[in-house]
DNA sequence: TGCCATCGGAACGCCACGTGCTCTAGCCTG
DNA sequence: CAGGCTAGAGCACGTGGCGTTCCGATGGCA
């Protein structure tokens, strides 16, 4: 870069840079978290720089660390904004099928563009216990109510025994999930889903 | 810093630097490995700087970087060259206790000094697929193959369904126990533990 | 229409990285 | 035992991203 000469150059024409249309409020927050996202599949979480996202929206770094005290944050907002939350919960009157229902809207999430978000975002979330907080509140609580919902129903309808109906259990299809999702870099396979109903989830919760 | 006055200062003897006697192959090695973990315990995986590990070892960062070109590969080998891996399977003759036997030897590692370690390690896992490799091998598979062996050992007195003789179901325990680690900045508590044991794993494999 | 909060852009200081160089300690060979 | 050669210590340097600050411009609002 620079390569310009680097004498009386200038005349290049007032190129004059401020010029564009600026925006403000909700169309810049708009068009900074469509560049978060840009980035983000374009070249993954590690290596996402601010500048660059400042450059993709035609914003500067200032309105960026104004509204964000750190890329993590940026990206926690911006995947927020974004993704359409975790939705309600499946009730198609089998349990099974509302598990495999729940674990597949997560497994979409994961394996589309804010895949790659969500897998940095949990590296950083282990060095940050704020951004930490952030997260759990955001996307790992919802989910495993949504999982307790489901097995709430499938009480109710005798599918599922009673004793069952703890948190810790309701974690489990999620967490094993979860831990699937970043031990593997490829997406997260159906198989994958039906192996962890079949093989843990239903026998651990069936009467 | 630099405080010193800058001119003709120099007259502070010569301290002559190059001085103190010199470590090669293993004392080095040894030398680093234990200052990279009081490093990762002073500070933190996040903070861990190459320069101060030098530092500390009385090392020279050539040194550091002529064996590892990475934090990342540094950690990895301090940890593993320092921890006794992961032992045998315990065998009480009881699968509950052999389980909860497992999970403790793993939560203790994880409780020790290079929990810190483990964590960082972790979280550059997700960035990093040839270290996740690395990680993998050396730390995921013996403990899914330790339970493995209890719980194989467990159908063979009875106690576990055969059917339970799986990676996945192997793996379940070491993930919940994983998971809640990243996911907790504090020790795991032995309360975990057993609910771990007693509210998933022991209700999965019975007969 | 005029004001003022906010924008884009660029430069800056900072810090850790990773490399290269010099000088030297310690092993190995003859 | 002497000489050489490998490898270590220390230091300085170039690089790159961070987060901040300043300036001039702009657009919403009174």
């Amino acid at each position: 870069m620079s390569s310009v000469g680097e004498s009386c150059e200038s005349a290049s024409v007032a190129i004059d840079h401020r010029k564009g249309p600026r925006r403000r409020g909700d169309a810049l927050y708009a068009a900074i978290f469509e560049a978060t996202l840009d980035e983000l599949t374009a070249v993954g979480y590690a290596e996402l720089k601010m500048e660059h996202v400042a450059n993709r929206a035609r914003a500067s770094k200032g309105s960026l660390y104004r509204r964000w005290s750190s890329r993590a944050e940026l990206v926690a907002d911006a995947v927020h904004h974004t993704v359409p939350g975790c939705g309600e919960a499946p009730d198609t009157g089998s349990v099974r099928e509302d598990i495999l229902g729940g674990l597949r809207g997560f497994a979409n999430l994961l394996n589309g563009p804010s895949g790659e978000a969500v897998r940095g975002l949990m590296a950083e979330t282990i060095r940050n216990p704020d951004l930490m907080e952030v997260v759990r509140t955001r996307f790992v609580e919802p989910g495993v109510n949504l999982f307790l919902e489901v097995l709430r129903r499938g009480a109710v309808r005798g599918e599922v025994r009673p004793s069952a109906l703890t948190t810790r259990i309701a974690s489990v299809g999620p967490e094993l999930l979860r831990q699937h999702f970043l031990a593997h870099r490829s997406p997260v396979s159906d198989q994958v889903l039906i192996e962890i109903v079949d093989e843990v989830i239903m026998p651990l919760v069936r009467m």
